[in-house]
Order: C-alpha cells, then sequence, then structure tokens
DNA sequence: GGCTACCCTCAAGTAAACTTGAAGTGAGGA
DNA sequence: TCCTCACTTCAAGTTTACTTGAGGGTAGCC
C-alpha cells in the first residue's frame, strides 16, 4: 500500500529510533511486511502500537509484560478502540497502585528521614522488603512493587 | 567500638545482601572500618544511610545521584537529623515530580487510549519525546523525566 | 589446637532494553 | 551507469545494580 511506512519512516513518526523497532519486532511487540527487496514495511496501525508500547512502559512495564498483554489483541485485523480500552484499563490499574506506592514512600520520607527519627523498630523505611522485594539478579527496572 | 556491626549484622539488620552492601562501598556510598584481620566492622550510623540509599531507589535515583547527594553530607561526624532533612527535602521534590509525571501518562492513558482516538497530531503519547527522552545506551531505569 | 561459620578479593555472569559496528543489499536520482 | 542514502543481518557492546563462584583467610567457641 502506498500508506506503508519505511523502517526510517516510522522512526521518524514514532521518535523511536530504528535499532528499537527492529528490537521490538524480534521481541514479537509488533509486525512488518517485506518488499521484495526485503525491506520492512509497517501499516499506519503500527504507529499507534509502538506509541502504546511508550506509553506502556512510562507506566512502569517491561517490554515482556507488553507483548503479553499484546496477545490478547486481534490477530488478522487492526485493534478498534475498544480493543485499546480494554488494554489501558488494565494497565491503569497498575498505574494506580504506582502511583499509590510511591506516594506512601513520599509520606514515609518526609515523616521519616525528615524528622531525622529513622527508628530502626518503627521506621517503615527501615523495612526493606515492604518496599523493596528482591528480584534476582540483573539491573532492577524500577519498580515498586504493587 | 562494640558496637560496630560486621557486614552479616548489616546485611540482616538492614536487608541488604553483604555483595551489595560491599558494593555500595566500592561505589564509594558507604564506607567501613577494617579489623587486623581485614574484615569491615560499619559504624551504627551507617545502617540508617544503608536505609536512606533504598529510600532514594524507590523514589526512583540512582546509585551516582544517591552518591553526589551524599557528598553534602559532612565527613567526619556521623549526619545530624538536621542532615538528612535537607536530603530528603530534596529528594522529596524529586518524587513529586515523579508522581505527578506518573499521573499525566495516566490521565493520557485513560483519555486518549482509552477513548480510542489515539490521534497522531493531538495526542500527548504520540509525543515520546516528551513523555521518554533518549537515554542513550544501556538499561533504562524506569525515570519520568521532570 | 581444631572446627565451623563468617569474612576477604577478584573475575565473571545476569537482566533489560537497546545501540553500535561491520559487511553487504536495494532504490532512486544525475 | 554511478552514486549515495537507506535498508539488511548478525555479533558484540553498553548501562545499572547487583549476584555468583573460586580460592583463600579470620573469629571465636570448645
Amino acid at each position: 500500500m502506498a500508506n506503508d511506512l519505511t523502517i526510517g519512516e516510522m522512526a521518524a513518526r514514532s521518535g523511536v529510533a530504528t535499532s528499537a523497532l527492529r528490537f521490538y519486532e524480534e521481541r514479537g511487540l509488533i509486525a512488518s511486511m517485506r518488499t521484495e527487496g526485503n525491506q520492512r514495511r509497517y501499516a499506519q496501525a503500527t504507529l499507534r502500537r509502538v506509541a502504546v508500547i511508550r506509553a506502556a512502559q512510562a507506566v512502569g512495564l517491561s517490554l515482556e509484560e507488553v507483548r503479553a498483554a499484546f496477545q490478547a489483541l486481534p490477530d488478522g485485523r487492526a485493534p478498534t478502540g475498544r480493543d485499546w480500552e480494554r488494554l489501558s484499563r488494565a494497565w491503569r490499574g497498575h498505574l494506580d497502585r504506582r502511583i499509590q506506592a510511591l506516594e506512601r514512600v513520599r509520606d514515609d520520607l518526609t515523616g521519616c528521614i525528615g524528622c531525622g527519627c529513622l527508628s530502626l523498630e518503627r521506621c517503615a523505611l527501615f523495612n526493606p522488603g515492604d518496599q523493596l522485594a528482591a528480584q534476582g539478579a540483573g539491573a532492577r527496572i524500577l519498580r515498586v512493587p504493587e
């Protein structure tokens, strides 16, 4: 179709680097058609998909979680508004919990460090299992536990 | 001093693994004395310092940012309540901005994906530079820009 | 003195999310 | 036809924040 986008156009319009787009495809988050000469062509709908990926990341979701959520989307046709709506409802809950957790930290920070008490027994900040669960090796994506 | 803690005691009381404590020391976030036999001994005050590190991480700060903030703390004496208070005031601002940014994403997510519009021109989610700045190579610590 | 639990250093591994670079292919204009 | 730019794949590198493991020393109790 004349409306299909090259990877460069996608990058320009989505603000995501071409290398990231290839990476997303490798991870099964987006799909592409190929030209005779093996170049990627993206449907318009993919632009929206990429935007949703970025939004989900801002919410604190990993690419793997996004991939899993995308599996609920229709395979053949482009997702409708209602399809996206279901996703956003689920993620909105995630976001709300994240915001609440951060607000709790903020209150602890103000009430506990701020006053200089930092009592080991009473202070919520001194109960790390409560705030930051061990998450195994590797970089910690900053995700306040739900 | 009889009150000094071994690394194992520190780990048990702070909830942070010994390997992480050694790592924090290597990065200049905490200090230790050594016994004749080259084993680490921590002052009581270090326990508070470790707790503050964890709190700061929960707020979304990197260890490097924590290290920088710690440089404002007194070198010889243990930090007082007032010292910590200055830190927490600065970080509280950081937290507030982070929470606000997340709330903006939440509202965009609800109003923009939720309704199914996702108009490229109007939707804030489609302006990634606004939400997620490029941060160079490497893992993205999830940090909503301030 | 001996035992065991704990401590030491240093190198390498791990995870996520990409980026960078090398080596080569394809598309469109002068 | 040539040139150049954009595209291809694949391997390796990057960052943060650690963990794991090997090989060896220490603290303190009996």
